[in-house]
RNA sequence: UGGCCCGUAGCUCAGGUGGUUAGAGCGCACGCCUGAUAAGCGUGAGGUCGACAGUUCGAGUCUGUCCGGGCCAACCA
């Protein structure tokens, strides 16, 4: 112990050192902060400033994927935004002209919902309300949310021209959306088919999914028989010694029947095939016994699934049966439709199909198949093509039911029958096909089944799946004027041409568009950009003219998509040289994924409104669901427009989950929402959370997340802030060259020139991720812990005009100017307040910088090496410290003065001409060159060094606190080292 | 059910082409400092690398199966 820490009270020299001192606060207080900064963006319009400062530089584009205009923003935008904010902003700093432009997607069912609900609320019906006046109140409702979602994103700290937004719904954009459209069909690209949908007879429209619900019902059923038209044994048999198809089992299925079984009766019109599946095992069974005047009588063979013959026979009330041998239903060529004959039609052959679909669970094991009223059976029709053809069948899809529930004339003998009534009642279309099916024989067995079947969610009436005209784009079909070239091809080829990050989603992009069917691009809805075709109603052609096409985009152009809903409309189109009468309008509109797949035509190549955008752009950037979505239909369009894809580049993010990694739901009630992360921590907090994460797979967050990322913001926001306080006493003056600074500053600034080169690397490959570890590494481990602690002495107490002092301040000055660069991109709020604090000019942004130049000179690899081996000595010094510590000889480590023994040559060298008390922070240090006595202090990774503690000789200094022999030797200041005694001179010269 | 993706310490993440006792930061515990102070420094404890099989002299790394989780498969975006 030394005199002066024994007892007196030391002189308080505080006043007389440079201790940081800066404004810049500890806690954050970034919910109040935050909007301040915002405000000062908006008014200097510092998106327009970045805009005119890098008029010059290479355009860089990344495209933002619409949101959907209706509620408040989730976690999930919260997440895109931030996001693509990041890579714009960093982009502009690596030297880019990142302009970001936002948009909306306006059209779609959902808001249509939202003002449907809105009018059931008031006892009104939207099939009242003229479809003009529903749009509008549709656009509306979008405005609306547009607004509210626009400030949201601001507050997140997303930059960009909030101002002139894309909308799908504006003008110009309904007006381009027609003319993409319009192209595809001038291009032959379009036609006219069909697909089953969800109708509702009693309001005479088609249903979402959403909109569909399940209640109990009594249905009908009915077995019925398909007499076998041939059987061959050409046909593929995989299963070896399975189904043999032996000459006897083709021979046994002469006359027999496969057995369907159905909930609706009324399909039986619609049926064009039956489907069976090759893993279930059939048999070809006879009938021995049977009641007199059975519909199942003696005699007759069926064909089975072996697990639902016991079944079927007894709802049949037969009572005696053989089965004969087992049936490959693959060796059956076709059967014959049960009301062949029937009204004069039926006539064409009913082939089997091989389905996945199809179970053994229920039924007979064999599935009636009406491509018309069935996805399974639309499906497994669509994909038989092949099959079809080579058996020489139509595969037209037949509309036997109308849109008021009526048969049509595809329903030979039955038309005028109803499957549905107005009210929503069975018609008496299932008894009218049971009755014919009777008479012909063909009735196996029929019964009642109650079960859940699909209703309207409005009107609570049952509906139906039936047959509707649709508007397709082909995939395969030949569009290129030399020939050989499809849609899909196209499309491959430019997925093949363009950058997946990551790398997975190129895969599934090709598999998607590799296995996808023809785009089907018709919604029979209101709020949407109408497919503005005309076809003639004689040939069904397309109306092909492109002054007509012209009119219509410029209708567009001046009042929007209602322009097509406007009385008279169809005249003006067709003008005089195409009469009315001869023309059908059609009036479905177009799938919204259409409207936002056609974005890159009317926002990237818009140069009079938005003169920084490039197409194709740089990068479209969406979570992994949008390779179904936007991705997807971005590529057709583009492909089918221009031929090639309108991005260089994707990248896609997960998704959202909870801290546990489960699904964000509201009935789990483990949602976040970033609203509150931002009001109670900021959003530079959620900028940092997203920055930290690997957004290449789906995310967690959750409180204890929350709190890690809040925990490591303080810590960056201290060490910034210790920065700040100590550059407080930085003249330009005072700047240090590079060669005449201590080995230790140089080795600081060697470490910014390679983590230069890393961060720019990451910020290229868009790994926030990485410059946030390396930067955070960085500020802990190497300068808090090591160079600012070691530094502390000479910045507080150096004499004014110390080198080494000043040095060390220019070094502080390089790690700012770097820092808050780097991390700018991300934490854009605090960056922003940081780099004020020393930048008070009017206009001062660190938004308006570029990434430091950074000289080469610095790096040294060498310089590095070598402190390597000295910090590997710091830690045995610093281990032996800790030792003394515990033990309770020694509290600080200013009051040691160990001895340091060093038996390895490269550590010597290492430490010739360094001052190691200094940098192992203690007040001496005696260096001996030789193996050091046996219970000295050592680490097993750091051979040949040994620390032998002890206590630092003389008083303390009661200035910079080392306790050292030479304090008292100054007669003008006795209390203090002869360092600090200089300090004091040269401010007393000073007048300090 | 099918296509694609994921599963390393309490948290966020590192762990080229398989090779010694699996790393970092944060958090946590303990100690120090009291001139970054609702801060700073040091030391330490934490992992059967989702499970099980297999290939191999050797697997967190390759293969298969399983378990758990996610996205897609809507007239939802």
């Amino acid at each position: 112990m030394t005199d002066t820490a024994a007892g007196a009270a030391e002189t308080d020299y505080s006043s007389t050192l440079f201790l940081p001192e800066t404004a810049f606060p500890m806690r954050a207080g970034l919910p109040e902060r935050e909007p301040v900064w915002l405000k000062r963006w908006e008014d200097m319009d510092i998106y327009k400033l970045q805009r005119e400062q890098a008029a010059d530089r290479p355009l860089f584009t990344l495209h933002d994927g619409p949101p959907y205009a209706n509620g408040n923003i989730h976690i999930g935008h919260a997440l895109n935004k931030t996001l693509k904010d990041m890579i714009s902003r960093s982009q502009q700093f690596l030297g880019h002209n990142a302009a970001y432009v936002p948009g909306w997607d306006c059209h779609g069912l959902p808001i249509e919902w939202k003002i449907e609900e809105q009018y059931r609320a008031k006892g009104k019906d939207k099939n009242e309300v003229p479809i003009i006046e529903f749009r509008q109140e549709c656009r509306t409702f979008a405005e609306q949310w547009v607004d509210i979602q626009r400030e949201e994103f601001k507050r997140l700290g997303v930059l960009g021209e909030w101002d002139v937004p894309y909308l799908t719904m504006s003008f110009d954009a309904e007006a381009q959306i027609a003319r993409e459209l319009m192209k595809v069909s001038m291009s032959g690209q379009l036609y006219r088919g069909s697909k089953p949908v969800m109708w509702s007879v009693v309001e005479r429209t088609a249903l979402a999914e959403a909109e569909i619900e399940y209640a109990d019902y009594e249905s009908d059923t009915i077995w019925v028989k398909f007499p076998v038209l041939g059987a061959s044994a050409n046909v593929d048999t995989k299963a070896e010694g399975g189904f043999a198809a032996s000459a006897d089992a083709i021979r046994g299925l002469d006359g027999a029947f496969v057995v369907i079984w159905t909930t609706t009766p009324w399909t039986i019109p619609a049926n064009r095939a039956i489907s069976y599946s090759s893993r279930i095992s059939y048999g070809l069974y006879e009938i021995t016994e049977a009641p007199e005047g059975n519909w199942a009588s003696v005699g007759e063979r069926y064909v089975l699934a072996d697990n639902l013959a016991a079944e079927v026979f007894t709802k049949a009330k037969v009572t005696g049966t053989k089965r004969l041998h087992d049936v490959d239903p693959g060796t059956i060529t076709a059967c014959a439709h049960p009301l062949r004959g029937f009204g004069g039609g039926y006539t064409f052959d009913v082939p089997l199909l091989d389905g996945d679909h199809v179970t053994d669970d229920t039924g007979t094991g064999f599935v009636h198949t009406a491509p018309g009223h069935g996805l399974d059976d639309f499906e497994i029709w669509m994909n038989s093509g092949r099959l079809l053809a080579e058996k020489g069948i139509d595969s037209a899809i037949p509309y036997v039911v109308g849109d008021d529930g009526f048969y049509t004339k595809d329903a030979p003998g039955l038309e005028g029958a109803r499957v549905i009534d107005d009210n929503g009642k069975k018609g008496d279309a299932n008894q009218r096909v049971i009755t014919a099916l009777a008479e012909r024989h063909a009735m196996v067995a029929r019964g009642r089944v109650k079960h859940q079947y699909p209703h309207s969610w409005r009107s609570k009436k049952p509906v139906i799946f039936r047959n509707t005209p649709q508007w397709f784009v082909y995939m395969d079909r030949d569009i290129s004027a030399q020939g050989g070239d499809t849609l899909r091809a196209r499309a491959l080829r430019a997925i093949d041409q363009t950058k997946f990050y990551p790398a997975a989603g190129q895969n599934r992009l090709r598999s998607m568009i590799a296995d996808r069917p023809d785009w089907v691009l018709s919604r029979q809805r209101a709020w949407g950009v109408p497919i503005t075709v005309f076809v003639h109603r004689q040939t069904g052609e397309i109306l092909k003219d492109e002054i007509v096409n012209h009119r219509i985009a410029q209708s567009f152009e001046e009042e929007g998509a209602d322009a097509w809903y406007k009385p008279g409309a169809a005249a003006h189109y067709l003008g005089s040289q195409y009469p009315v009468e001869d023309y059908e309008m059609v009036t479905d509109v177009l799938d919204v994924w259409f409207d936002s797949g056609t974005t890159h035509s009317w926002v990237l190549r818009n140069k009079q409104k938005w003169p920084h955008l490039k197409f194709p752009a740089s990068m479209y950037l969406e979570g992994s669901d949008q390779h179904r979505g936007w991705f997807h239909s971005s590529l057709l369009e583009s492909c089918a427009t221009n031929g090639f894809a309108p991005y260089d580049s994707v990248l896609t993010h997960g998704f959202t989950m909870d801290g546990e990694g489960r699904k964000m739901s509201k009935s789990l009630g483990n949602t976040v929402a970033p609203q509150d992360i931002i009001k109670q921590y900021g959003a530079d907090i959620l900028r940092l959370w997203v920055a930290s994460s690997d957004y290449s797979e789906d995310l967690r967050l959750g409180k204890e997340i929350i709190q890690t990322t809040v925990d490591s913001y303080r810590k960056l926001r201290n060490t910034l802030r210790w920065l700040l306080g100590n550059l407080a006493h930085y003249q330009p003056t005072d700047t240090v060259a590079f060669a005449d600074m201590p080995e230790l500053e140089r080795l600081m600034l060697h470490r910014l020139a390679q983590l230069d080169g890393q961060v720019r690397t990451a910020f290229k490959e868009y790994d926030f991720r990485r410059v946030v570890t390396l930067l955070g590494n960085f500020m802990n481990i190497e300068l808090s812990a090591f160079y600012f602690d070691i530094r502390k002495d000479a910045l507080y107490c150096d004499p004014i005009s110390s080198v080494r002092r000043k040095a060390s301040l220019t070094v502080l000055h390089h790690l700012f100017d770097c820092l808050t660069a780097w991390l700018a991109p991300i934490l854009v709020f605090t960056m922003e307040e940081c780099w004020l604090e020393r930048h008070k000019e009017e206009g001062a942004s660190v938004h308006l910088r570029l990434l430091p130049e950074v000289p080469a000179e610095w790096l040294d690899d060498d310089l590095a090496n070598k402190w390597q081996l000295i910090r590997a000595v710091r830690r045995v010094v610093t281990g032996a410290l800790e030792i003394e510590r515990r033990e309770k000889r020694i509290g600080s480590s200013l009051e040691a003065a160990p001895q340091v023994f060093i038996a390895d040559e490269r550590y010597l060298t290492a430490l010739e001409g360094q001052d190691l008390a200094e940098i192992a922070i203690t007040s001496d240090i005696s260096l001996l060159a030789s193996e050091g006595p046996a219970d000295g202090f050592r680490l097993e990774d750091v051979p040949g060094v040994a620390v032998v503690p002890a206590l630092a000789e003389g008083n303390r200094c009661a200035r910079s606190w080392k306790v050292l022999p030479e304090v008292g030797s100054d007669p003008d200041f006795p209390d203090v080292s002869l360092r600090d005694a200089q300090a004091l001179r040269e401010r007393a010269e000073l007048g300090l």
